[in-house]
DNA sequence: CATGCGTGGCA
DNA sequence: TTGCCAAGCAT
């Protein structure tokens, strides 16, 4: 049957975004495949503002896929700049070099092929098909999640984990129309990002407030297993992400002395150091008797 | 399935 | 100030 929350629900959502959308550089017709992969992998656990000027930049000196496969990864991770989890970027690198090999050098368009390439994982496969190719996909992002978790489940936040349930929801409120089905999961994480925020969202602007649950139970706190927090200072992370700024900030190779001094705990920063070669964001440095004198960015 | 993985802004 | 959070992925 033709239930209305369903379809008040979709022109409510849709005519907010046709009026509210940001016009971000991967959006809009002349955006490449590209363009929209690159944003998306810089989205992944990124703000918005943060990843725009390196985008930008970014696509200037790399175009193409092939354009980025033919350069060394240590240019990628450079370029990266402060965007943090600079795995992402050799992960981009060696999706550039997938592309290249397999797929002639163009994004392919479909889930599974995206799928396959290192990096993309269900929504960054979802959000690429559907961004930038307009195929009918279940995008479920952190926007996404907690926008139905709050219209249509009536709690404040989503589980840590998508739960099956959540993703029946989700499939069940995709619209048919493949091009509506992309526009409704722009738009679903749009209004999650603008209005139906994770702290303070602005009910008072929220196109569908009068279908929304959540406001309708009158705003249960969250009461769901803690949420996991992440510990930074002293942690590997942060050794390795001060590191990395060396590395980055250095034209060649940085001196084991400086290194030292930007980390001053032996045993965690040699663990560090090996973790990030075995990541393949450094690479040792040695002299002729196999000792490690320097660490540098992959060339 | 829980955990590790950067960085910075904001309340 | 100190958590919390931001278009996740790989293991």
């Amino acid at each position: 049957m033709d239930a209305p929350f369903p379809s008040a629900l979709h022109a409510a959502v849709l005519d907010w975004y046709d009026d509210h959308a940001r016009d971000l550089p991967w959006r809009g017709v002349e955006a490449t495949a590209w363009s929209v992969m690159v944003s998306e992998f810089m989205l992944q656990q990124t703000p918005v503002a943060r990843v725009l000027p390196v985008h930008g930049t970014w696509l200037e000196r790399w175009p193409t896929p092939t354009a980025l496969a033919a350069e060394p990864t240590g240019e990628a991770v450079r370029m990266w700049g402060r965007l943090g989890y600079p795995r992402r970027a050799l992960r981009l690198h060696a999706a550039a070099v997938a592309i290249a090999e397999r797929h002639g050098g163009e994004v392919p368009a479909s889930y599974d092929d995206l799928l396959a390439l290192p990096g993309v994982g269900d929504y960054t496969a979802s959000a690429i098909a559907s961004f930038a190719f307009g195929e009918r996909h279940v995008v479920l992002d952190t926007n996404v999640r907690r926008v139905l978790t709050r219209v249509v489940s009536g709690a404040e936040l989503p589980s840590p984990a998508v739960t099956r349930v959540e993703r029946d929801v989700a499939t069940s409120l995709l619209p048919v129309d493949p091009a509506t089905a992309a526009t409704w999961a722009v738009a679903t994480m749009e209004l999650g990002a603008l209005v139906c925020t994770a702290r303070q969202p602005s009910c008072d602007a929220c196109p569908v407030a009068g279908l929304c649950a959540w406001r309708r139970a009158g705003f249960p706190a969250y009461d769901g297993p803690p949420r996991r927090g992440q510990a930074w200072a002293g942690t590997d992370r942060q050794c390795r992400g001060r590191i990395m700024a060396l590395a980055r900030e250095t034209d060649g190779s940085v001196p084991l002395g400086r290194i030292e001094g930007a980390w001053p705990v032996a045993e965690q920063r040699q663990r560090c150091l090996a973790g990030l070669v075995a990541d393949g964001l450094l690479v040792a440095i040695g002299s002729e008797l196999d000792e490690v004198l320097a660490y540098a960015l992959p060339s």
